[in-house]
DNA sequence: TATTGAATACTTGTATACAAGTATACTATC
DNA sequence: GATAGTATACTTGTATACAAGTATTCAATA
């Protein structure tokens, strides 16, 4: 297994969000192969723990729509790289609904303000080579804002996406960060190109900017999604 | 509590499944108010069952963030008037976001044929004064709609907000039936033009729809939002 | 009177026990 | 050999037991 995640303060999650997370990256790096059917009483085993904790985990992956609990066992949906294409095309959705919101507003220099120190943080973790830093502040960059409307119903949908799309993201930045370090530039950039959308309240600029960093990641760069090998795996999986 | 959903196949549920639900209406139709902490033992002598079913309940309605998991309790948040409105305002991005896909398909006529014969029963059910029937119907209008493109996490997302909204609707509808019957024909009619908008692909129309329907249900007319005495317990909520 | 501190009651998280149902494998029979 | 039927092992759903931690209450003391 690819290394997992690194320990950032599970320790005060419940045994349950841990196995959770574990199982999620497990599938997610195609260590649980697409089909795999899990059973309470053998993942019980395998971790260590009581049924309990085992029943909560499935019940969160369930939600994430990585497994699919059946009267005999939890089979592993898993993800192909037509989901993975989708949960950018979504997040892209959330984006421009709060692009559309934020059009509204007269200042969103805190929100600007903000995203530019993450975008400083992002430089700094590609100076260090620190694939695990700069993931997660990417994920905070978006998260940022989308939160910044303070949506509820939005801040729902993003918290349903947003642990798979961690997953993804810390993978695919792994890889990059090991084979392909030139790219940092260019997602840094296209990060910065959306940040000046915001402050210019210019649409076309935020779609350009989405439209780079869709093609950077998923299509024209070393990302792990245009790995033969990787993507083979993920696209044989619904077969 | 408004007599609570009608016993729709809720036997083949798990018990907790159940709970969430009857909790869940609860919740929304105000019975439980915003700030109420739930303890599961008390729960669990509520309803004569153990804590189990009640924890995974609690779970549900955590994601649905109509309960916050504390340390001590589980604090109800309910739902405000703004929520209402924004749990709209998604539906409407979600369908918009399908809306454009739909016009790069050649072909929507299976879809069409469909909503139209949810629209026939959606009149059956205004013209025997049903309102439960009417409000499932309307969910499966949109359902069918938001599934059509088979988009992964679209769906996902659609199963996140549509327990919420389907209490809400009936609660809404059922408020209707009893006090302002003459609002179905305009609900009805903004439901065809929005199956035209879609024979059509014309994206104008659809939004025309969207906002006739929006205005219909939540302002301009007697549906329960516009109920002063129900709005206000709904607005002071988070005060 | 105000404050500190201990006892108590209540909370969740986890482990275990039990019940009901399902798939599988094996045996007996044709 | 093929098939029907039963026994067994495994599955989930629910109930209960136990442990660790937190709020509250109430009394003793400054």
């Amino acid at each position: 297994m690819n290394g997992f995640y690194p320990r950032k303060r599970w320790s005060e999650a419940s045994i349950g969000q841990q196995v959770a997370a574990h199982l999620r990256w497990r599938i997610l790096s195609k260590d649980l192969e697409s089909g795999t059917v899990l059973s309470e009483n053998r993942l019980s085993e395998e971790y260590k723990v009581s049924r309990s904790p085992i029943r909560e985990a499935l019940r969160i992956l369930e939600r994430e729509d990585l497994v699919q609990l059946k009267r005999m066992g939890a089979k592993v949906i898993g993800i192909t790289a037509k989901d993975i294409d989708e949960i950018y095309d979504v997040r892209l959705m959330l984006e421009s609904f709060v692009f559309k919101q934020l059009l509204q507003k007269e200042n969103n220099d805190e929100l600007i303000k903000n995203l530019y120190m993450i975008l400083e943080m992002m430089k700094v973790a590609v100076k260090y080579r620190d694939a695990d830093e700069f993931s997660f502040r990417d994920i905070e960059f978006h998260e940022t804002i989308i939160q910044s409307i303070h949506h509820r119903y939005i801040g729902i949908l993003w918290s349903n996406i947003k642990p798979v799309m961690e997953c993804l993201i810390l993978l695919d930045m792994r890889h990059r960060m090991e084979n392909h370090h030139e790219d940092f530039k260019r997602v840094i950039d296209n990060h910065a190109l959306l940040i000046q959308s915001i402050e210019k309240r210019d649409l076309r600029l935020m779609e350009e900017a989405f439209y780079r960093n869709f093609h950077d990641v998923k299509k024209n760069s070393g990302g792990l999604w245009a790995n033969p090998e990787f993507l083979k795996k993920v696209t044989d999986d619904h077969g």
